[in-house]
DNA sequence: TCCTACATTGGACTAAGTCCAAGTCAAACA
DNA sequence: TGTTTGACTTGGACTTAGTCCAATGTAGGA
């Protein structure tokens, strides 16, 4: 993901402070996070940052297919920067970690015609659900 | 699902006008509806009924097993009364129409032990996205 | 019929996100 | 290198979805 800032020089994208600011800290961690957990570790790094411009970024970032927004049933939406391996998501129901998970199998294969009525379908979504070790531990 | 009511009672639910109506409503239509509308078709029936009722109800009703919380990308949580028959969902990128689909295969079992990460997995949920006839039509 | 624990109400509150007018600045061009 | 300009950023007000709570109402058992 470190030419993340060239690809997106390549599409004609202007480079601000700003924005190199929010691609390394989606670059820096792996973990999901929330517009919020980004733009608090954005203000770390250029202090002047507003909510608004992460958000703006975040939603560019998604439109053009360099993050994925993920919405497990918790309220924000988080952030996957990896979205250039295909992958799935498995959430703890109790304390809402996520893992990147890669399953077996082609769900989208699954889906027959009878039961597509009409649509296009191009994308599929799977989201497995438990308890995480720490949170069935105890 | 008209015998809801039943099993309510027989879990020890206390039966008021506002719970009735609720689920009434979620009976009525099959469409997976936000909280907001299941309130205003409330509203229809039973005039007095607060927004907070509808919240605690269909809180009630998911955590009982009832009714399945469906939380597309979309802003607003959404209401299925289906959740007898396990199925998943097609939205539409677009319009965000939502459909019941029932792929075959057991995407659970495509999970292996080693993707699991310790994780007891109880759970999973299929989102298909794609354009419906009509988004897609256009 | 009375009692009381459970349910409802509505209004204030919070969290997440969007919008916008005004100001700023990256980069194309001379 | 300096100028120009339209894309980008800002912050604060606004919206939407949902939660909380103290006061009030009521279902259903005795």
């Amino acid at each position: 993901m470190s030419d993340l800032l060239e690809r997106l020089r390549g599409r004609g994208w202007r480079m601000t402070a700003q924005r190199r600011v929010v691609a390394e800290v989606l670059d820096g961690e792996h973990v999901h996070m929330t517009a919020d957990e980004v733009h608090s570790r954005a203000v770390a790094k250029l202090p002047e940052i507003s909510r608004a411009t992460v958000y703006n970024t975040l939603g560019e970032l998604v439109t053009l297919g360099e993050v994925l927004e993920v919405s497990t049933d918790k309220r924000a939406k988080r952030y996957d920067p990896n979205a250039h391996r295909p992958h799935h998501h498995l959430v703890c129901a109790r304390c809402g970690a996520i893992r990147d998970v890669h399953p077996t199998g082609n769900p989208l294969a699954d889906l027959p015609d009878t039961e597509r009525f009409g649509f296009t379908v191009s994308d599929v979504e799977v989201t497995y659900r438990g308890l995480c070790p720490e949170c069935a531990g105890a």
